[in-house]
DNA sequence: CGTTGTTTATGACGGCGGTCATAGTAGTTC
DNA sequence: GAACTACTATGACCGCCGTCATAAACAACG
């Protein structure tokens, strides 16, 4: 997890994989592409190889690649919850969150988040990825819902209704610089999750 | 609200709020001191006299006002309701966002959430006035709520909730260029909320 | 060996942006 | 009118950053 050693991956995942991290830390204004080859520690000559699209190309990567962890994220919660429940899918996608914050601090955001917040207005392809991203998010909590029995127009509603509440509270979570955020938007929301099973 | 004329406010208080503008739209990084002094229709000269502490002061001070203005909103919402629910609070919050993206377009953000992502873990003293600005905000709902009836306990979990719901939101809306988020949790939320008045 | 295609190295360019230095203007007070 | 304060005007500095140009290594393969 930490510094990708620069065996298992090849230098352009690897660099997509830091992009992401660094602009989850400082946004994507601040983030740059030398910073990424070095994080990465990959030569800096392959930034043009890889991307000669530029760093908005190696940005839409690193939020399309955030997107994707984050769906295939919700379906390995869903498969290690012993009794499969809405608010138990929930608490663990913000368990994911308090867990870093205390191990490791409150350095991160979502990428996705960040990604939004500094080029929906400036770059059009990155906001379509910010949007694909969060579509394939809500896809995988969608489906992890209709799977638990809430029906199916409701699902995709309440899939944004997470998703929207975890984003909001995580950023509020760093703001504050405490958990308290998204333990609160947890234990409400619960009871209203597990309502929509049928 | 548009481009401030320049008599009725000073250039101090109108620089604040092109920086606040700007930072909604751009985000912090790429929000420059000059091009606020244009917006603001300031002279470049004012930026050292009125913010000797230089841009993070400035971002301060606008993400300070950001917070102010979205708690006197709330009062004002809330004086404004006929027969005041928590639903039909956040129906109004979520609705002063739908109003203007379908109005004048998904340009902006919000400024508070913005200036978390960009600087949060690069300057700890905009980390706090985003922190201060969501304490304000939410202590305005929290109030709100317990004029409801709804008991004090309660009342700080839920002004959290919908806070982190309503900027949760308002990131997936820009990032699709669609409200349907926000007045998807808007109408998720507003049975939960009611629920909670004794 | 030669050739071809992939990858890396490196330096330069041009632009922008925050900040500083310095000086100028305007308005007020003694 | 002189002194003093509040404000404005500019130009320069310096660093960072994305990008480009160019060439070198290196691998695979005929």
């Amino acid at each position: 997890m930490a510094a990708a050693e620069a065996s298992r991956y090849g230098a352009r995942e690897r660099m997509v994989f830091s992009a992401a991290q660094l602009i989850r830390r400082d946004g994507v204004a601040a983030t740059g592409m030398r910073e990424v080859a070095v994080h990465a520690h990959a030569p800096r000559g392959s930034l043009q190889h890889y991307f000669p699209g530029g760093k908005e190309q190696l940005v839409n990567e690193a939020v399309g690649w955030a997107g994707r962890y984050a769906g295939k994220r919700v379906d390995r919660f869903l498969a290690a919850l012993s009794e499969p429940t809405p608010s138990g899918l929930f608490g663990e996608m913000v368990r994911q969150w308090t867990d870093e914050y205390t191990a490791v601090g409150f350095a991160g955001g979502c990428p996705v988040a960040a990604a939004t917040v500094d080029c929906a207005e400036t770059s059009a392809p990155t906001r379509e990825a910010a949007s694909a991203a969060f579509a394939d998010w809500s896809g995988s909590v969608a489906r992890a819902l209709t799977g638990m029995g809430v029906p199916q127009e409701r699902a995709g509603a309440l899939a944004t209704l997470m998703i929207s509440a975890l984003e909001g509270a995580i950023l509020v979570a760093r703001a504050e610089r405490d958990v308290r955020a998204l333990t609160t938007v947890a234990r409400e929301l619960g009871p209203l999750l597990d309502a929509a099973v049928r």
